[in-house]
This record gives C-alpha cells, sequence and structure tokens, in this order.
DNA sequence: GCACATTCAATTGCGAACAATTAAATGTGA
DNA sequence: TCACATTTAATTGTTCGCAATTGAATGTGC
C-alpha cells in the first residue's frame, strides 16, 4: 500500500516541530557570530563563557556549567583552550582543592571592549525590535526553564 | 577602578542575549528528547533525518541537507550510522553518479510507528498549549529564516 | 570535442556536547 | 578517628557541526 500524507502524520512533520525551530535557529545565530567572533578569537561557546566572566570574575568552572547548563566535560576542554589564548587562567582554589577558578587576564578583561559592537550587529542581522526580541527571549526561557524542570523529574 | 554593574554593559549580559535563550533551550530540547530516543536507537539528528525521510523517502544527501541546515560534512557519517543500523540504503543515482541516495529500509518505515509517541510525550514536557507552541515555533522559525537571509548576503 | 567551471559527496581536522568513569578533596555519622 | 558518601574536575569515547579540501561526475562555452 502506498504511504499517503495523512493527519496522523501531523505529529512527525518536520516543520511542525518547535525543537527544529529551536535548533536551526541555534545553528543560525551561530552562523551569524562566526564572522563576528573570528575577529575576537572566539567562538560561540567560548563567547558565553567570556560573557559569564565579564560579569564576575574568578569564578568555579561549577558556577559557569550551571549559568551556561554545561558540564565539565564540555567546560574543561574549552577553558584551556581559553587558558592557552590567554583570556584566562586556571587555578585550583586553596580554601576547597577540588575547585578550579576561572580568573580573566588582561587580555580577557580587555577583549570585552572589542566585544561590545557584536550585540547590535546580531539585532541588525535579526531584522527585529527590541522588544520583539526580548518579548521572544523571555518565552523562549520560560519553555527552556520548563523543559529543565521535566528532565529533573 | 573598580569594574561595577554598568547600563554600557547590558548588551553583554547573559540573560539578555535572546541567541543564549535559543541556543539553552535547543540543548534543553536535546536532554528532554535523549530518553525518548534512546528507546528508538536514535540521536536527535538522526531522528531529524528520519522525520525528513519519513515524509519522502528516496531523496539525495544535498536535499536531507537544505531541509535540516546541515552539510555533507555532518551528513555522511550520520547516514552512514543509520545505515549500519540498517535504517537506511545509500545508493549513487544511476541518473545523477554525483548524488547519493538515501532510502528507507523496512526496518527504517516501521520505526515511524514507534516513533509516534515521541511528540506528544515532548509537548507534555514543554507544559504548554498546542497553540502557543505553533505560535512560538512560527516566530522563532521566521526569526531564524532572516538571520538565514542574512547570511547569504 | 575539449578546456573549464560547477555540483555533489566524502574526507580531514578541530571544537563542542554529553555519558560514564576516575580520582582527589571534602563532609558526615558512628 | 575512621568508614562512607558527596562534591568537583578531569578524562575517555562517541556523536554532532562546520570549514576547507579532494575527487569524481556533470554542465558550459568555444
Amino acid at each position: 500500500m502506498a504511504r499517503k500524507l495523512s493527519a496522523a502524520d501531523a505529529p512527525l512533520r518536520l516543520d511542525n516541530q518547535i525543537c527544529f525551530a529551536v535548533y536551526s535557529a541555534a545553528h543560525a545565530f551561530n552562523r551569524v557570530y562566526k564572522p563576528l567572533l573570528d575577529r575576537l578569537g572566539l567562538t560561540y561557546p567560548q563567547y558565553l563563557v567570556m560573557l559569564v566572566l565579564w560579569e564576575r570574575d574568578d569564578v568555579p568552572v561549577k558556577d559557569i556549567g550551571e549559568k551556561l547548563f554545561l558540564d565539565s566535560g564540555t567546560l574543561t576542554p574549552l577553558l584551556k583552550r581559553l587558558e592557552a589564548a590567554h583570556l584566562v587562567k586556571r587555578t585550583r582554589s586553596s580554601e576547597d582543592e577540588r575547585q578550579v577558578l576561572i580568573a580573566l587576564t588582561s587580555q580577557g578583561h580587555a577583549l570585552k571592549d572589542k566585544a561590545r559592537s557584536v550585540p547590535q550587529s546580531v539585532l541588525a542581522a535579526s531584522d527585529c525590535s527590541v522588544s520583539e526580541l526580548v518579548a521572544m527571549k523571555d518565552e523562549i526561557v520560560a519553555l527552556r526553564d520548563r523543559l529543565n524542570a521535566v528532565i529533573g523529574e
């Protein structure tokens, strides 16, 4: 028997998947960021780590992971690359030797000024008003938090 | 001089980044899908490929790539893994020997029925009405398409 | 027909992302 | 104190994702 388009298949259609919308939008963002971040010598996940550090410095790996929803398997090699690029320094905490504290170098601090043009370039690429983007962001964050709540059972 | 919270820093604050909202939501979706897809023996990107093939079979790699915004560097090894799992078959097109056509095996077809429960499980996890999700999806797709339009210059 | 560009998939190399495990440091209860 | 659990990063192995290159097949302009 021939397979035909069926209403029963609608939930499995690619264009009906919000997850694919989110997935493909994330990749689109990545491609927009790439040329901008190349000039800073950063990848997108490295940029996210730098955003965290520009807000608060000298934090354990765990804190960065909680903010970005990433684990040490991702962060350890990434932070070593940032260290190799002389943007951060990794030092064991003296109070708790299990922790590795991540601190910006002077170059890491200085990069913040170069990064200021990035958000507005992305805003321009999105061809969208700030208020619309803020509304979308809030919706997506709310959805993400509901999903994450389910993961923790 | 001490660095303090400044209005000039707002565009660089992690919580103000819609790209991070999208990025972290994509990961949250991935984590929700993981246990569901494990039962099908699929990863999330593999699931996306199967969604494409369940809609239309016997398509060149390029078509799959255009629908999913992925290139051969990602798809070739992924499709080889699907072939190793006996879900698809890869054959050179006789009309154009440059193309590799991807066709579902009987097992690949059969997996569709097992996959039908996935979307509703994710819907439940999102704790959101269908109409809200559809509205969000449309907004995100529109944003994605604007971003992709900029990438093509 | 023949040089040339184009198209398509495969390959290589690098950087995430994550599960699972390991090892060291710390905390806890008896 | 001492056995035990917990916390924290690092490590290992697998899979994506993409840039850049390669090589074969096809299309083109002369």
